[in-house]
DNA sequence: ACCATCTTGTATATCGTTGTAAACAAGGGC
DNA sequence: GCCCTTGTTTACAACGATATACAAGATGGT
């Protein structure tokens, strides 16, 4: 059925020891034994079985990540680009979605597959600070996204208040006064992390427009569907504003959907701001300005945290303390607040 | 450091092997010697290994799923299906994306990451007859989507051939009759297996319509970008169709584009109909007709049909043949054939 | 020639778990 | 009291790979 060392070593005729330093590409083995070796695992098809020599290295080559949902954009284009840093590091990444159940994002942190994984990224919306206190799980973990714990784990997020800011800023120099804010979270004094409603607020501040609160419209989830929902009950409250912010861009195509069939004009009467950049940001009958995460930038921080903490492990150094990593994000200026010229 | 199935026996008082039925839940076990060790495990907080208990059993419990792109959102939304139906079997998915390209598809169908997965899900590009023929991994593999090797593998695919005659017919019975079909391969003759394209000829010949050459217009990839190409480029040969069938919906979203921006109306001008449904059809300034395949069926006949295969070959049974399976599909009418009515 | 040194290959234990078979204890029928 | 049955627990050998320690062979200096 399956070939392993043993059947090669006969074939060879040497000893298991002596393929398996072929296999290894080990020095102390001469030229011509090699090439025996060699063509003993050629002929017999010969893979080595991953399972047996990570149970006997103590690891795996596998690194989880656990997103909110797949089918967020945001999230699959992220997923594809740590997919790629990690093969540069010789890992595999086992993929999971978390459809942002706390339960779901417990039981990753807690191993997950249970120690089949040697480390794992994870992006959480509902976990809690002491669900990670209390994980005993040992594998190296790293944290992404807009959640601050103060816990030691490496942490690697854009400066979502700055970034926020600068979105405010610029729909604030564009002459808009009336600056909606679509995506807060419904129990917001629960979740004090929501750094970029506080951008918002802080951004209104530095230029004295009050911010106010019936202008801030929260939704369930943060998907087309919420935005176009939050953006209807917000015009139908007869507030309207004249620049939305979005939480992300799925919300403020949602949002912009729903402008479009009142036969309201984007950017003219509302400009729309949107935050991480799809794809779809840019193919809309107006395209999206948004702000823009530097998605290699964040996938590469956190493989290379996972694997970092790997290696020193490995080599019994102690581990270098944890870090918050700010990787850096652009504004994307397109039509949705620059109009016909921004083509 | 790890806590293993010995620490806890130590601790209990008792041999490895109870305690390991205790945790698998086998019977003849007195409850005050499962309690006994149950505490044990507790204080200890053992946790099984898995790569040691996959070694002994053989399996692993993980099932590899390799798309093209993740960045795709039909990719993306099947992926979460494939996740979420293998989890219903107890199996976790190892995620990839082989960007299309021939060598990662091969490497994926020879086992990946070396026998550690236990079945594959393939959605091959790319790959040729010969690759697959070539294939020595024994572990089960299905294939999806468009294309037909006719060797002895499961292959899961809606009846691309008739959805896409729904789609033309749709256009057709609207009046439209210059149908321009964007998304063609590059070079169609090695390719053969293009059943959109079929279907939008056979369709048109049905009508009587004659197939336009002029009107096929071949793509890169199928992202938004190779739809806003392949449409500036037609309306810039001087073929202005009245009609556009969209090999999947980021080219025909990525068309609208252009669209819009050269101020053609859609449908008035030119009605458009895409192909996958994804989200993001949903949401634009026109929403998009589109052929909707049963995504949550692919994913559960494909992880089925793995996990079918795993049984039968666990139980040594002889396996069933191997199937053609085709799930449903919609044809979902939108704005962009329908205009406002469609709302 | 002889011993020390270096190179190359082998035998064996081990990683953590489960399957097999055998040991052991308790209970019941004769 | 003995044997058999039933039920529970244990010892030991795998699964396939790597690391350690050691044996055998080659080399070189005296």
């Amino acid at each position: 059925m399956s070939v392993s060392l043993r059947d090669v070593a006969q074939r060879a005729g040497v000893s298991v020891k002596t393929v398996s330093n072929v296999v290894n590409d080990f020095p102390h083995v001469t030229p011509a034994m090699r090439e025996r070796v060699r063509r003993a695992i050629d002929e017999l098809g010969y893979r080595p079985n991953l399972t047996a020599r990570h149970l006997r290295k103590g690891r795996t080559g596998l690194i989880a990540l656990a997103v909110p949902e797949l089918g967020n954009a945001y999230f699959a284009e992220l997923a594809a680009a740590v997919i790629d840093a990690a093969a540069r590091h010789e890992y595999t990444v086992l993929l999971d979605h978390t459809q942002g159940r706390r339960e779901q994002e417990v039981q990753v942190c807690q191993g997950f597959s249970a120690r089949v994984m040697d480390g794992l990224i994870l992006s959480p919306l509902e976990l809690e600070p002491e669900d990670l206190a209390a994980r005993t799980d040992s594998a190296p973990l790293v944290l992404l996204g807009e959640r601050r714990y103060d816990l030691p784990y490496d942490h690697i997020a854009i400066d979502n208040v700055a970034a926020a800011r600068v979105a405010v800023r610029h729909l604030l120099g564009l002459g808009r006064r009336r600056i909606a804010f679509l995506g807060a979270r419904l129990n917001r004094t629960h979740q004090p992390a929501h750094l970029r409603l506080l951008g918002w607020q802080t951004e209104l501040a530095a230029w004295g427009v009050p911010a106010e609160e019936a202008l801030v419209a929260t939704t369930h989830g943060w998907d087309h569907e919420d935005g176009s929902v939050a953006m209807a009950h917000l015009l139908d409250s007869g507030q309207v504003p004249d620049a939305v912010f979005a939480y992300n861009d799925l919300i403020a195509i949602g949002a912009m959907r729903v402008l479009f069939e009142r036969g309201l004009r984007v950017p003219e009467d509302i400009a729309v701001v949107g935050f991480d950049d799809i794809t779809e940001s840019r193919y809309g009958a107006v395209t999206l300005t948004t702000v823009a995460p530097d998605k290699q930038a964040i996938a590469r921080l956190a493989v290379e945290s996972v694997v970092g903490r790997l290696k020193s492990a490995q080599n019994a150094e102690s581990p270098r303390p944890t870090r918050e990593l700010q990787p850096g994000f652009t504004l994307v200026e397109r039509e949705s607040t620059l109009g016909r010229r921004a083509r």
